[in-house]
DNA sequence: AATTAATTTGACCAATTGGTACAAACAATA
DNA sequence: TATTGTTTGTACCAATTGGTCAAATTAATT
């Protein structure tokens, strides 16, 4: 009937998600969104309704492609340990390609909007409580086939490395180069093996 | 000679830091600043210069007595071992208290502002640098006193209590409650007690 | 070819951004 | 008491903020 759009949707999100990404909510402009997206004004509006809105898909649609996909590969392997130790490997490997350093967009986001938006703050406890919930799911995978000690609490010890992560994500934005992560990983990975 | 500021400055600072830590940077605008200082515009930029000269002093206060005043006090302590675990205690204890979870003014800066301005930039290095030293010398004095195992690798450990601390200053802010913070940072430092 | 209904464009908007200019107010010294 | 030199209040500023609106444009269906 109507008229279909010009412009590739998925593709504006995803320009718009790396600018929210690397500079936050708002020092991000709707001028820099514009440009970005080269979109004018009517057809964003037209398209998104609204700053925040758009924010909130970018958001999403991070979570569902780094986030859940990775969790979802990791759960696959099928191999408790190794799937924690990968998480933590290809979390340093990205940081460390990520020569403008944005580092990881819901705990960048969850430092800047942490009580603005009660819908966003939904979205980030929701991802991060995932991201406990598969450590923990490993190690009791872990100690059900005797490759993790018993004396182990699941939930605190995921809890330890949710910490690690989060430290991990914060210290990786040009404080800490490679083998300072390298170090903190080991380390935290060490708690679920040994005493 | 002429005349004397008929405001305490000090107390605008350290107003103004309050704003600055909750909101971040960008977020506090002039206005929420004279509002804060109960300062008019005039007397603003004739006694800070601009916005973001007042962040920086703001930045360094909180330096100087938050993260440089514990530190010095847990040095003092001469207990490596419960200076460490001290410095985690007073930190959850300051998050469960932080009702309006403002978290580390450091921390949050670093990653508000992370390249965007060098001079902060260098601040906040140096900061964490010290927090850093600050592990690696207790746990050095630690295994000197044969309180702690000598196999341990007193860098690589200051690293790992780094990146406790910063995991700690994400979740505290709304997102883990005391206990889980607690459980956070046992781990955290049995990687330095145990193998 | 006319109708349809969404898309696109670009002009326009009030409010807010951080900052400047300057005259008036002022206390201490001379 | 006149002078000094800073402090203070206020009016003003251009630029930018996120957002609206109506008219023009478009492709598919009737």
């Amino acid at each position: 009937m109507p008229w279909e759009k010009t412009f590739n949707e998925d593709k504006a999100i995803e320009a718009a998600m790396v600018l929210f990404w690397e500079k936050g909510y708002t020092d991000t402009s709707m001028a820099n969104l514009l440009e970005a997206t080269k979109l004018t004004k009517g057809s964003f509006y037209n398209a998104f309704g609204s700053k925040k809105d758009l924010f909130i898909k970018t958001l999403l649609k991070y979570d569902l492609e780094n986030r859940r996909a990775v969790l979802q590969e990791l759960v696959a392997m099928d191999k408790p340990v190794q799937a924690i130790e990968r998480f933590f490997d290809s979390m340093i490997e990205e940081c460390s390609q990520d020569t403008d350093k944005k580092g990881c967009f819901l705990i960048n986001t969850s430092l800047e909007l942490n009580s603005y938006d009660k819908e966003i703050q939904k979205i980030i406890i929701n991802a991060l409580g995932e991201v406990e919930t598969f450590f923990k799911q490993m190690i009791e995978l872990g100690q059900a086939r005797g490759e993790i000690a018993q004396h182990i609490n699941p939930q605190d010890a995921a809890r330890s490395l949710m910490g690690a992560v989060a430290g991990t994500r914060v210290l990786g934005r040009g404080i800490y180069d490679k083998a300072a992560l390298k170090a903190l990983s080991k380390q935290a990975i060490n708690g679920i093996k040994h005493s």
